[in-house]
DNA sequence: GATACGTGGCT
DNA sequence: TAGCCAAGTAT
């Protein structure tokens, strides 16, 4: 392979320039303590910088070190990360901290290679981790970096293929400087954040304008290139609330694996195409040591993710038989204490609407109707 | 390579 | 407003 020289030091020189003389004031920059860089990195991922900051500093508060992490419980990790989505994250996060312990002796892997074998710690993170606590020179390619990157030298292909990246990474790695590595990271993230936006770029005030080759050409907004996003699949979804005498309301831990894994709810379930809605939350609460009839219809709304649409009908159901509650992903829980519980959006959504007295039980979920109302009409 | 995996803010 | 998409990873 032909050896790249360094490319461009001018260029390196002005956006390090800028990047020291327009510091972000973000918590986890105060250190490069690495148990805290590899927080902020894995509650970073997919998420907006405003949504991260007050999680990072109730969790800092509750978990300030790597052991106090390893210690907790999975259930108040969960509730910490309650609202942050993706809770995998959270998950690995978890394991990983227990195994570090374990496995590390107590000790963040420093390298980019052996920080890819901790769970949930992947490409990117591995490098920014490497790069910001620990020196290492490798390009962390995340959104911004690959927006920044594939405008700078015009790259034409979808950001998806492994090949692009590559080639940026082998690019990137010809103008990273030796003595900051994580500096320029941080400096390509912050431009790409603040200056290089996906839809209109400010070019005009941007450090590194003159060597952009999509600025060049007339159209950087167009960049970077990315598959078509698939079409949000539509799934009918009932949820059976079962109340016990003194507000005692039943709730399951979901499966850990999974949609909303690990997180708590008013037993619900999809609704298969050639089932009802009664057999579906019959069959589920039969599975959960219960029989039950279910009541009609109470409640309507409907929760979106990034792959997936829920319309959510929401049902009453009486016990008809004796039931078992041994079940250690059951409880029964009263308005008051379900707050300590960690539940998704669309649950919490319910846990509203349930709480006495629901003076005006549509108003909560009107939002969401509107939001996903057109995509409702094709089903 | 394609899909599962949350949530909310912006244009 | 409806659609886009943000500091990605696991399978």
């Amino acid at each position: 392979m032909k050896k790249r020289r360094i490319h461009c030091p001018v260029m390196v020189e002005a956006l390090m320039d800028w990047y020291d003389s327009h510091p972000r004031d973000l918590p986890w920059r105060k250190n490069r303590n690495p148990y805290w860089v590899w927080v902020s990195e894995i509650m970073a991922q997919q998420t907006r910088i405003q949504a991260v900051r007050p999680y990072f500093l109730r969790w800092m508060e509750r978990f300030p070190t790597l052991e106090a992490l390893a210690n907790a419980s999975e259930e108040d990790v969960l509730k910490l990360w309650q609202g942050l989505g993706y809770y995998a994250r959270a998950r690995h996060l978890h394991e990983a901290a227990y195994l570090v312990l374990e496995k590390h002796d107590g000790q963040i892997p420093h390298s980019y290679k052996q920080l890819q074998t901790l769970p949930g710690v992947g490409d990117y993170t591995a490098a920014a981790i490497a790069s910001l606590a620990f020196g290492e020179r490798e390009p962390a390619l995340d959104g911004n970096a690959l927006r920044v990157y594939s405008r700078l030298w015009q790259i034409e292909e979808k950001t998806e293929s492994a090949r692009m990246r590559a080639n940026i990474r082998e690019r990137a790695l010809t103008v990273m400087p030796a003595e900051r590595p994580g500096a320029w990271n941080e400096a390509v993230m912050d431009l790409g954040a603040e200056v290089c936006l996906p839809r209109t770029p400010h070019c005009s005030i941007c450090p590194i304008v003159r060597h952009c080759k999509a600025f060049g050409t007339g159209n950087p907004g167009r960049l970077p290139l990315h598959r078509a996003q698939t079409e949000p699949r539509l799934a009918p979804v009932a949820v059976g609330i079962l109340e016990q005498a003194e507000n005692q309301y039943l709730m399951r831990r979901r499966p850990r694996q999974g949609l909303l894994g690990g997180l708590w709810e008013f037993p619900t379930v999809e609704i298969e195409p050639n089932q009802s809605l009664k057999q579906s939350l019959e069959s589920l609460f039969a599975m959960l040591g219960f029989s039950v009839q279910i009541g009609v219809e109470e409640h309507r709304l409907v929760a979106g993710f990034s792959h997936l649409i829920w319309d959510m009908s929401v049902h009453r159901v009486y016990l008809k038989a004796g039931f078992d509650s041994a079940k250690n992903s059951l409880r029964w829980v009263s308005p008051p204490e379900w707050e300590k519980l960690a539940m998704g959006q669309p649950h919490r959504q319910i846990a509203a609407w349930l709480t006495p007295p629901p003076l005006f039980p549509d108003t909560d979920c009107s939002y969401n109707v509107n939001r996903h109302e057109s995509r409702l009409h094709f089903s």
